[in-house]
DNA sequence: CCCTCAGGTTAACGACCACTAACCCGCCTG
DNA sequence: CAGGCGGGTTAGTGGTCGTTAACCTGAGGG
């Protein structure tokens, strides 16, 4: 009712976009009928029909619309700051916890109903995907250059599920607020990419923390 | 029919929770009819009412389980080697690891399909959820002393994150093999709880890997 | 002033699905 | 050999859900 804010043109397309992704992101894909999403945005069930071909073409376009956000912005900031590598990786970090902290809904859509897509779209969600991660691949490869391809390759992803793990926080109250939760994963994100190419000396059961070369 | 390997005593119980997790990993839990459960199983749809009360009791039984199978699991390491805390940070750690790279859907519904139970049942997943965690964080805080509650649990739950992005990984290939990753997720793992403490004064865009105190 | 049309509405339809009912059979026990 | 019973089967049922059909309305332009 009382919409205080927002009074941008938010077209009515972005609003049920919006929306969906929240009720995605909370029940899941198949948990959520269009009754409930059209209800969200004040009109009911098949009025949606008029903005979009169906419920999967809503996926789509969130799942579709969000990975090329992160592909541009990682190329942007890939750009902007191309002669030191470790600024750049910075920049492509902060960019992401920007994204997790911000975009909650999407973030989890993004890597938990792909596969309720259409084929054409999968695939080409998959595409961005990859391309994001070669992005990510390169620049830590630059940063850590003794690091085996494959062995980055597999931090980026294991980093990504550190960085996306907000959205499974418990309630607050007991973590860290926003900017403090935001310098956190930032140095967390930091310590794995520097334990990448740690000697693999290291003994299991022996308790000390992995060497690192002081570089 | 042909149902040549597996004559181990698997129950029958054990069969269908096993099929069950794979499928409503891959496709979610409302993407799973239980005719398809059964038929991964060999008999088809209502036969499985034999067994389980319902659908919901088959995401309940999973679920329930594996959330006390990680804290026993966790207890058991943390009583083995009281101790030395970084040992026992070493094998909590492992723990994980095993559990995430063997038991792939269930770590997946662990954390995706929580909210499909019903009142009672998640309300003891989210339970021994948390205790897992204060479990890890106790043990992280005595490694590294000087860091806040709220910022060690924050990094656990993070950790948690990067222990199971396995699941979402591309096919393999690109990727290392089992033990490579085992040892890999480790040394990643370690890297972000040591970067937990770091002082807060790496100003970012500076692109230094966080300092670490040499303990 | 009509006419179009964007953006709604409600009603209905067809598919799917979890679950139940009713029946069946082979094995073990007494 | 009787009979219970664990573990199946197929048919059916009620409910939900995505989608379509048919209708309505208010605003803007010629």
């Amino acid at each position: 009712m009382s919409n205080a804010h927002a009074p941008a043109p938010t077209s009515r397309r972005e609003q049920i976009l919006k929306e969906a992704a929240r009720l995605f992101a909370e029940r899941g894909f198949h948990g959520v009928g269009v009754d409930e999403i059209g209800a969200a945005v004040g009109i009911s069930g098949p009025g949606l029909y008029r903005h979009f071909a169906g419920k999967d073409a809503m996926l789509a376009e969130l799942l579709v619309g969000i990975s090329e956000r992160l592909l541009a912005g990682g190329r942007m900031r890939v750009e902007e700051g191309g002669e030191n590598p470790a600024a750049v990786l910075d920049a492509l970090i902060d960019g992401h916890i920007d994204f997790a902290l911000d975009d909650r809904p999407l973030i989890t859509l993004h890597d938990r109903e792909l596969d309720r897509l259409r084929e054409a779209d999968r695939k080409r969600v998959r595409q961005l995907q990859r391309q994001y991660v070669e992005l990510w691949v390169q620049v830590v490869r630059q940063v850590h250059a003794e690091s085996a391809e494959s062995e980055v390759r597999a931090a980026v992803h294991a980093v990504f599920g550190l960085l996306n793990s907000t959205p499974h926080l418990g309630r607050p109250g007991s973590l860290p607020g926003r900017p403090e939760m935001a310098r956190l994963l930032h140095r967390l994100a930091l310590g794995a990419f520097g334990a990448v190419d740690a000697e693999a000396a290291a003994g299991a059961g022996d308790g000390a923390v992995a060497a690192r070369r002081a570089g």
